[in-house]
DNA sequence: TTCATTTCTTGTCATTTGCCAAGAGCAACG
DNA sequence: CGTTGCTCTTGGCAAATGACAAGAAATGAA
């Protein structure tokens, strides 16, 4: 073994992302990870900025990370959060290779591991269950976009508080209150006085 | 030619929607469209009802068709429009094999082509275009519902209204107003209103 | 046509939420 | 330490939107 050499991360967190989803054996998980790369990103580092390109398919393996982006008037909109053991990247800009109009930052430190645009479409192209699992990645993120939207619709801002509370609590661990605020489509006055009320009861 | 012989419907018009994304060429985008068998909905029909799998992958020629799912009030909430030179499915139910919590109902008499998912997977398995045109329609889908969700979190609900207007006015055209309502997040009193307003102007 | 049903508008009032400003709490830094 | 800047909370008020009810308009069925 030469002298300074400094063994990777082990890659069987995401070889047991890639399995777990039942669309990609365990032989063929760990070719899939092996294809890709280890990277860190410190507490307010980008991932991606606007103005950029996504070109990073990033499975976080550590940490946490906010994407956001900006309304008219300048203010900063979070757009999602990401916790650990989910695929991280722009979906329109990394597909469509077009300028991203979001930010996604890390708010922890963060440890994952990536391939590029180029890589993952070769990847694609060698193997069909990389392609299934590819598309359960963007029909997942479809899915619950569609159901944010919905609960925007049709409940109260303190019932939406209520349930990201309860389904997704560790947010409220990684996040100023003010981003949650944004993404729960209220200013960061109204959702401190929701949870004023919320803590009478 | 054989006494009774109905001649179908040419699909000229579905081979163009292939081609014109310009990730099939002419010649398997005929393939491709010679697979699709034509389908015919009349107004107030359901191409999709919640309780089902979604197992049709639908190019819709011409008409309209609303999507909606209903609210734990059991109040109807409309989750999309869709017109002439789209494809129509539920994404989730669709690629996931599960039951559907919306419907999809026709309120113009539609025509188009549909696949069944099996033939879909056929499809994606031999031709890597059409899996690249199928990649470009869920990326279309998940874009356009993130710009949507932007525009509920920044917008007042007259300008979305104002927005829908421009980019969307066949819409108008075809959907009751409390459909569109909903759709906007928004009572259809208060689209009464801001259509009062707007008139104004 | 006539009747029944649904859709749309409008008025009144209550509730939610936003905007603005002030102040408290907290962390970073010299 | 003490200062600075940022976040969160709170109060007062305004604006937007919803809930409910009544009536007008449009639609569809017999």
């Amino acid at each position: 073994m030469p002298g300074n050499f400094i063994p990777s991360m082990s890659n069987q967190k995401l070889i047991q992302f890639l399995n777990r989803s039942n669309l990609v054996s365990l032989a063929t998980a760990e070719i899939i990870a092996n294809t890709f790369n280890p990277k860190e990103i410190s507490r307010n580092n980008f991932f991606l900025k606007e103005g950029k390109i996504s070109n990073e398919y990033f499975f976080l393996e550590t940490g946490f990370m906010r994407a956001f982006a900006h309304d008219t008037d300048g203010n900063d909109v979070t757009t999602n959060f990401y916790s650990g053991n989910q695929v991280v990247f722009e979906v329109s800009s990394f597909f469509n290779r077009s300028i991203s109009k979001e930010n996604i930052q890390a708010t922890a430190d963060c440890t994952g591991w990536f391939i590029t645009y180029s890589e993952l479409n070769n990847l694609f192209h060698e193997l069909s269950e990389f392609r299934e699992f590819g598309r359960a990645v963007l029909v997942k993120g479809f899915a619950s976009l569609k159901t944010r939207m919905l609960s925007m619709i049709t409940e109260t801002a303190e019932q939406r508080y209520d349930a990201l509370l309860k389904t997704n609590p560790e947010i409220f661990q990684h996040a100023a209150l003010k981003h949650i605020a944004s993404y729960l489509g209220i200013t960061d006055t109204s959702l401190s006085r929701i949870r004023k009320e919320y803590s009478k009861k």
